[in-house]
DNA sequence: CTGCATCCTGGGCGATACTG
DNA sequence: CAGTATCGCCCAGGATGCAG
């Protein structure tokens, strides 16, 4: 018995389920993820969690470290222990993280040579609360 | 009386709270917004809510149209409405909204050119699952 | 067909406090 | 200093039903 095939709906639209851009956006949907690869990556490559904290403010220790262990998950990061008192940590992108720094780096320099177009946005919301107060 | 100064970590944070990156990560944080986004320019910057669903599998009209009106109040879709019955509508990418695509089809280029990467991840992860299992 | 209101659940994320 | 555990909020986002 056959199985049905696909509507073509699914198989031609640019989004299916499971198209890379889906997958991507999905990797890079936690509200740190992105901004700890690429710390790492400035630091060249490796820092300490006090460092690391330090350069992301607004981060919390727990999203940094719940964040950090997710990427170890998916093999972008590893974590080095040093058996010292104090306790010495260091995270390091690995070769798969590193190959993730490109998109990310021309997303965030797009963004950077764009600020403009940024603020037009922020303007753009604003008059449209003005809009909403005024009814 | 003088406002104490910053600390320097927060001004020459590469992250500081407000930089453009994390401005534009806030923008696309929706799970739906930049696939809308790009989907009307794919469809030449117009088309109707019906085939923006078809062309989005698992979009719900409800947050389809909630990402439109967010979208609106950004300036970067507008909507056309004609008074017919049925009613037929129309949203289309602002010239502002236009300027956007240009980032979202880099990510999305690069993330199907790497495909064999976000694999190499899920690969990770599922071997990850697996120590966890059998502990 | 389009779009809005309502209800509800999961989980992302933060604050706090405690261990080594 | 690094990491974990616990608590709780809030809201993104999905399901359903109704209106024009």
């Amino acid at each position: 018995m056959d199985i049905a095939p696909l509507p073509d709906v699914y198989r031609h639209a640019p989004f299916a389920q499971d198209c890379a851009p889906r997958r991507l956006l999905r990797l890079f949907s936690g509200k740190w993820t992105t901004m700890i690869v690429h710390t790492l990556h400035l630091t060249g490559g490796t820092s300490r969690p006090g460092q690391l904290q330090r350069a992301l403010p607004g981060l919390s220790k727990k999203m940094m470290t719940q964040t950090l262990r997710d990427l170890e998950r998916m093999g972008l990061v590893e974590r080095e222990i040093m058996q010292v008192m104090p306790p010495v940590v260091e995270y390091r992108l690995t070769q798969l993280g590193q190959r993730f720094v490109e998109p990310l780096e021309m997303l965030y320099r797009w963004g950077a040579q764009h600020a403009a177009l940024l603020d037009q946005v922020d303007r753009n919301m604003a008059t449209a609360d003005d809009v909403r107060n005024a009814s």
